[in-house]
DNA sequence: AAAAGATATGGAAACGGTTACACCACCATG
DNA sequence: CATGGTGGTGTAACCGTTTCCATATCTTTT
């Protein structure tokens, strides 16, 4: 590998100035410029990210930890990250924690060595209930990087974030089922251990209140944001021969393992029951199934979390900066049809 | 930030020391180590990965370049990859392209600064067909580092690769839709301007052919790989009243493309039309369209991808090494109904 | 003509680690 | 008692950059 010494040496000049024409500092003779930028391309010089940072005490890397990239919404805030990493000469080191507390010790110590400038993490725990969460938060702590928080929140954060209106999407999601007319709502809640899955839960049981309706104890099954559960439940709920004339289900995937139920049970959605759920569905109305369901912007998730941390690094003391990004509702067929 | 000199002044030792204590290399006096250790922990001392690699003059990251992260092939591969990366300790370095030639060029330049080991990469464009694409060839070969290409191939590659049966999975869909007693069939491509866009038509064509079947001009429509265009296409089709009795898509989103316009136009898919596709959609099945379709197990892809890249920076001198991850099928409905 | 500025360049230290080498102490061996 | 290993540690060079400072030349100003 070519350094800046052989580069300094083929044009019969010092590093230091080698050093100039790269970085556009300083004076440097016309010809001298063209001589080294010649030499530089004819032996495709690049200098080492590495002796750069070393020597700038600076690094133009940012980490991006997320707990499941094989989930769409991951894959489209990662896509909103780059987007904006992209316009500022960013480079992102990413980790996947499959939703493992282990792996994301790993993956934050590994970004403490890497010196990175800041970070944008999507916890795979609640960092305020478990032990192992408590042990991270204090990681996280000790790091003393700038970090924005994405999507899943704990209580007693201190860490700007950008999350997302679990509590109000829920409470309007009950609201839009009660207009349609429906009474007896039930709910397939996401994991409880994440603080997303209990706001969605108490959002929606309030908007249930609200509207002057009930939530019934066994109207509530507890999920974990996953299908296979989610299938599990409502099938047991679709077996059990009575059920409420609409749910709402937390998650795409929560809303999948509900379809695939009903489905096995020959349960005629929008017919036999009404569902809500959060996040959209790839298609799903063109496939022809009645699903209504209040979701948000993912890309514009990713952009925002590096926006913010930019201004994070930009100015490290000022306030603590969270970001709710807004419900939007898509409605089809919630309709209550036979009541 | 606390550097090892820190370290080795506190400790009262020198830098040489605590650097054997942080490596377990060479004889360290029990009590040193401790002593050294105890420091390292109290200060939340971690040495600089770019001080490292500069020394060492050898990296842990490797490089992955994709064009479509929100697409979730990318993100099922992606998760194989690090599952992998995670047993080797190596940390990842993203970029996503946006199947956007110059992305690519910016990311290959920036991972060439970084120094990485390896790269994995889904080029954003054909290799071979455009001046762009062969100019991306000439800057990957200058890289000169160890690379992996991923699903996307192109014409006279010289890299190690993992590919996707296209061809074989396309001839087999031909054969499956003739099994079914299809006569007349219809495909809706991906895009041509990529050689697996190129190969699942030729393999389906093929796959006509030697069933003794025909594949009119007509009944090809040439798609892109994206929803829009191939519901426009399948939209012309139904519009036109004269249409196969069963078609091939190319890949999930042209799948979804097609069953929008079908829906759209009140084309009872397993009646009316009769189609597989290549990728599954999530809960197809569940969701009552009985969809066919040739598949393949993407993590697998990922993980294969980064065991080869492994092997490639172990013995650089070893001949070209191709995986084909092999095509499974899923059946559902295909046969023909109405004759 | 001297002083002051602008232009152009090189030398050397610094960044935070690793490592070859030298050195010393200790002990066993012939 | 010289010899030679083993254990333990420090010194200094080195990795590839940036940058401060010194130096030199050429212009311009006074």
């Amino acid at each position: 590998m070519i350094t800046i010494t052989d580069v300094a040496n083929l044009a019969g000049v010092s590093k230091a100035t080698v050093s100039r024409v790269l970085n556009n500092s300083g004076y440097v003779n016309e010809d001298t410029r063209k001589r080294v930028e010649q030499i530089v391309k004819e032996n495709h010089y690049v200098p080492s990210a590495s002796a750069i940072k070393l020597s700038k005490q600076e690094s133009t890397a940012i980490g991006v930890v997320v707990p499941e990239i094989d989930n769409l919404f991951y894959g489209d805030v990662l896509h909103g990250i780059t987007e904006i990493a992209d316009q500022h000469d960013l480079s992102l080191v990413f980790f996947d924690t499959q939703n493992k507390a282990e792996k994301e010790v790993r993956a934050l110590h590994t970004l403490s060595q890497q010196r990175v400038r800041g970070l944008i993490l999507a916890p795979a725990v609640d960092y305020s209930l478990s032990s192992l969460g408590r042990e991270l938060r204090k990681q996280l702590k000790a790091l003393d990087i700038p970090v924005v928080i994405v999507d899943r929140d704990s209580e007693n954060m201190h860490w700007d974030g950008v999350f997302y209106e679990s509590y109000q999407s829920s409470y309007r999601a009950a609201q839009i089922l009660h207009k349609a007319g429906h009474t007896r709502l039930g709910i397939i809640t996401g994991d409880l251990a994440l603080k997303i899955g209990r706001d969605r839960l108490q959002g929606f049981r309030q908007g249930v209140l609200d509207n002057g309706l009930e939530l019934r104890d066994e109207d509530i099954f507890e999920g974990d944001f996953l299908e296979e559960r989610a299938y599990e439940l409502s099938k047991k709920m679709f077996l059990s021969g009575d059920w409420p004339t609409a749910v709402y289900t937390c998650n795409n995937r929560t809303s999948l393992g509900f379809l695939k139920a009903a489905r096995e049970c020959k349960i005629r959605i929008g017919k036999d029951i009404a569902v809500i759920g959060n996040d959209r569905i790839a298609m799903i109305d063109q496939l022809g199934i009645p699903f209504s369901c209040v979701y948000r912007d993912n890309i514009e998730m990713g952009r925002m979390a590096l926006k913010m941390l930019l201004e994070r690094i930009e100015n490290p003391t000022r306030p603590r900066n969270i970001c709710m990004i807004p419900y939007q509702v898509h409605l089809c067929g919630t309709e209550k049809l036979n009541p």
